[in-house]
DNA sequence: TTGAATTCCTACTAATCCTATAGTATTATA
DNA sequence: TATAATACTATAGGATTAGTAGGAATTCAA
């Protein structure tokens, strides 16, 4: 049930891009340096986003990548979706992944909710709002702890 | 991001047992043939479940397994949980995964905001709800179709 | 026009995980 | 004691993940 690493290299991909001058190209060298992840693995995932038209290239010197649109335009439930195949938590839900039993499925409704719920939310953030911290929901911490996150379900920020 | 097999069929073991006599013992052997999964692999999964106390074996002629509690007090979470060793999207948030970055992480926030909101809803959910067909929200579907549910992500039962 | 930087494309691979299967030992009942 | 069931250990094929490697095509700048 994890979000595996192309998801994940995919959004820092887009977050750096983000935090870049919106004009100009920035190489995939420099977004692996900075981000410390192979330049090789980023080329392929980054294809991903470019045939989706969620970044443009330019090759050549001086080429690179740069987002098509603002980093507000542009939510997490789309770079997952793209690089992952799909958020939903099981084969079911996909586009023309229903079984035929699905009617008789005593799980399948709890499955879709559980799907639009983790849709609903991941479509609400934006590659802004990770930037500036914003989430949607702010959730109190009850007692909060200096190292990794207290143990409870809120949003607290481990320090 | 897929729920495997061994979580979804350690529900149906679960839903299974949950609408058998709880005073008696149900063999793996009519619980695959009802379900039509091979008893084997059954075998691997329901040992889990066992060890973690969630049912009870009884070896020998008349054996099999039960529920140790009633399907009201069984949230399908800690089914999941057990069984696919975590539900966390990513690893930083299992227990002693956190990452020494995860203070600056720019995207753990958001990880642990989804993480919470998967978990609370499936710990809402017990295997007499899903008996039951009662979900924890009831979205009302805005245009019912016949087959394989509607586009939209309400919580609407294709027929 | 040449060289350097960059994307684009096609293979290849090692490791891990998923999904089982097989066989034997152990236990309980009739 | 025969039978029916779980418990445990080992094994294995296939798919997926997470990269790696090399080179072709393209673009810019000197």
């Amino acid at each position: 049930m994890m979000v595996s690493t192309k998801g994940r290299y995919a959004l820092m991909i887009c977050l750096d891009l983000a935090q870049q001058d919106p004009e100009t190209y920035t190489s995939l060298r420099e977004v692996a340096m900075r981000q410390n992840i192979s330049m090789k693995y980023l080329e392929s995932i980054v294809a991903t986003l470019n045939r989706a038209g969620l970044v443009r290239s330019l090759r050549g010197k001086g080429g690179g990548y740069r987002l098509t649109r603002h980093p507000s335009e542009c939510s997490v439930a789309e770079i997952l979706e793209l690089t992952e195949g799909s958020m939903a938590p099981v084969y079911c839900l996909e586009p023309g992944g229903a079984c035929e039993k699905a009617g008789q499925c005593i799980t399948y409704p709890m499955w879709r909710q559980l799907d639009q719920l983790m849709d609903s939310y991941l479509r609400q953030v934006s590659l802004e709002d990770l930037l500036n911290g914003r989430l949607p929901q702010d959730i109190p911490c009850p007692k909060p702890q200096k190292s990794q996150g207290c143990s409870t379900n809120c949003s607290c920020k481990p320090q």
